[in-house]
DNA sequence: GCCGTTTTCGGCCCGACTGTTTTCAGTCG
């Protein structure tokens, strides 16, 4: 079945090919709008196309996209896209990922220099032949140089936890710099999106000279890309690109929302403005027909309230529906690392973890959590010298003898991470899982099985009267491992009739729920667990990026199994 | 190509920086 992915990269390669081809910017705009709809989409197209249901109901898809959809579906092919490829090589588009080749550039190259990909690109640079082209230049041509190692080194993204602590580094640095009134990081890293492609820092002052000379000095940079009167951008190790913004005060709240996105967000936050007679720009919120006329600016909620919103938070600032009234009354609860009250998945020296039960339980009451459940392997996860049967009573021997010692203000439950078998069955006996306080059921082997294979082992999973949660529900680890093929709408049905919770998995490598399938998830009445699925203390910390990819599906705590106080999980789990 | 509380045509976000120009095009975010 054609997925969502899949379409949406057509489209995304259609785009391209026309940008290249020097259609009309907003024909192009159209296919990229048209592609992210459908890569937001938390349902299945294929799915929806099965139904019969009128694709064009969803913003972004018009007729042709709809069309278009429902023949690359049906038939595999897009013969647009196909005719498109003939006309122009499609290996174009890598040369247009080097940072200062847009379309244009490469079109001409293409043409003038029989340029096809980057080994040719680099070689009519090396010759110096680009340089001759009108409208190229010496500098040019020693720009594409540079930064072909930028291109072929493929969009180097920071993971969450990555950006954090070069985040951290950055601040701490710039903070020792007089002429900084303030600073805050925007973009993607304030939005919590899940990997990170630059860095934007904002900052307050009025020595801006000072200011950007302070950021050149900064220990890790590796190169100065760019610097002119209010804007500064440097390279630091491994092709990471961090912008540098200055602006006045009472341009903060508009700089911020500027510069915070998503562009999609800010392109329609803009049309909005336009609509009431305004414009905004990173400077402020102006009149339209007297642009002299600062209307507002200084802080973000200046910004919004002027067009008529509240204060959007950075996470759902995704162009997802977040300005349809009706969905923003939830915003000021949305969920926050404060509400999470206990960690249902984590491991121990028994298996792969390095810490004890003890170990665990102390470090989780001092992060300010009242329960924690230990879910070691079972024993189909050999690697990690997991539990068979009687190692797993023998545990939860241990923990209710830990547990006993206890005041009773914090809680150990007796869990296992059960693994789902490659035939469907479940690692450990109904009669061992039983005596669980809190099975959560994953899968770690049989990844590349076929879509209806993985699908119903998980079903499996959820139908059996012992588990409570499926771990890491679609098994990607970010960067390096596609999720697996599985149906997750099927999952997400199953979960709902059977009353069962799907994991979150806080690890910055995993986030999986993703954002997208967190929201259909939440959207069907699921009842999610967010947890750090610790293999040390240290990894406790890592709950809070569970918490930030929450709030980018609009979670609030009542959605959320952990949040509950001890007493209510403790009812929770014996059924009442 | 999409869209509509200015609705079936005529719009579609906006500005900084660079390199190549001699007033601007291309690229980027």
């Amino acid at each position: 079945m054609t997925t969502n992915i899949e379409i949406a990269t057509a489209f995304e390669e259609m785009a391209d090919l026309l940008e290249l081809s020097g259609e009309n910017a907003f024909r192009i705009r159209a296919y990229r709008n048209g592609a992210k709809a459908i890569r937001d989409s938390s349902e299945s197209i294929a799915q929806l196309i099965a139904n019969g249901t009128d694709l064009t109901t969803i913003d972004g898809i018009g007729s042709t996209l709809a069309e278009k959809s429902v023949v690359l579906v049906t038939t595999g092919h897009l013969p647009q896209l196909e005719k498109l490829r003939i006309e122009v090589p499609p290996t174009l588009r890598d040369i247009m990922r080097v940072p200062g080749v847009g379309a244009k550039k490469a079109m001409r190259l293409f043409q003038e220099l029989q340029v096809v990909d980057l080994q040719s690109l680099r070689a009519v640079c090396e010759s110096g032949l680009v340089a001759e082209l009108k409208g190229f230049g010496a500098k040019t041509q020693q720009s594409i140089l540079q930064n072909m190692e930028i291109a072929e080194k493929a969009a180097h993204r920071l993971m969450i936890d990555e950006a954090d602590y070069l985040v951290d580094q950055l601040r701490t640095h710039m903070q020792t710099c007089s002429a900084v009134q303030r600073l805050d990081f925007a973009g993607s890293y304030r939005r919590g999106k899940e990997t990170v492609g630059d860095l934007d820092l904002l900052v307050i002052s009025e020595n801006i000279a000072m200011v950007m000379d302070h950021f050149g000095a900064f220990p890790g940079v590796h190169e100065i890309i760019q610097r002119g009167d209010t804007k500064m951008s440097i390279r630091v190790t491994d092709s990471f690109q961090v912008d540098l913004r200055v602006v006045a005060e009472n341009s903060w709240g508009a700089a911020l929302q500027y510069f915070t996105g998503s562009k999609e967000h800010n392109v329609h936050i803009r049309g909005l403005a336009k609509s009431k007679g305004m414009k905004i720009n990173e400077y402020g919120v102006f009149d339209a027909d007297d642009e002299s006329k600062w209307l507002a600016g200084t802080t973000e909620q200046d910004v919004y309230a002027i067009v008529g919103l509240p204060w959007v938070p950075p996470e759902l600032r995704e162009d997802r529906g977040e300005f349809e009234t009706g969905k923003q009354s939830i915003w000021n609860r949305l969920i926050s690392l404060s509400d999470i009250r206990g960690d249902l998945h984590m491991h121990t020296v028994a298996t792969d973890g390095e810490n004890t039960i003890e170990e665990m339980a102390e470090a989780a009451r001092s992060r300010g959590l009242s329960y924690i459940a230990i879910t070691d392997h079972s024993k189909r996860v050999s690697m990690a010298r997991g539990l068979n049967e009687v190692a797993a009573l023998a545990q939860w021997a241990e923990i209710d003898r830990i547990n006993a010692k206890s005041d009773g203000s914090f809680h150990i439950f007796k869990g296992i991470e059960c693994d789902i078998l490659e035939d469907g069955r479940m690692d450990l006996s109904d009669e061992c899982l039983a005596q669980a306080d809190w099975v959560t059921a994953s899968i770690h082997y049989g990844q590349k099985q076929p879509r209806d294979q993985i699908t119903q082992r998980i079903l499996n999973a959820i139908e059996n009267p012992y588990v409570h949660a499926i771990s890491h529900p679609t098994g990607r680890l970010i960067g390096r491992r596609e999720a697996y093929d599985v149906d997750l709408s099927a999952v997400i049905q199953a979960a709902k009739k059977y009353r069962k919770c799907l994991e979150l998995n806080a690890n910055p490598s995993r986030l999986d729920l993703n954002d997208i399938n967190t929201i259909a998830a939440i959207d069907a009445g699921i009842t999610i667990t967010i947890n750090t699925d610790a293999h040390s203390i240290a990894n406790m910390d890592l709950m809070k990026y569970g918490v930030i990819q929450a709030r980018r599906a609009a979670v609030l705590p009542e959605n959320v199994l952990n949040c509950k106080s001890l007493d209510e999980i403790k009812r929770y789990l014996s059924g009442q």
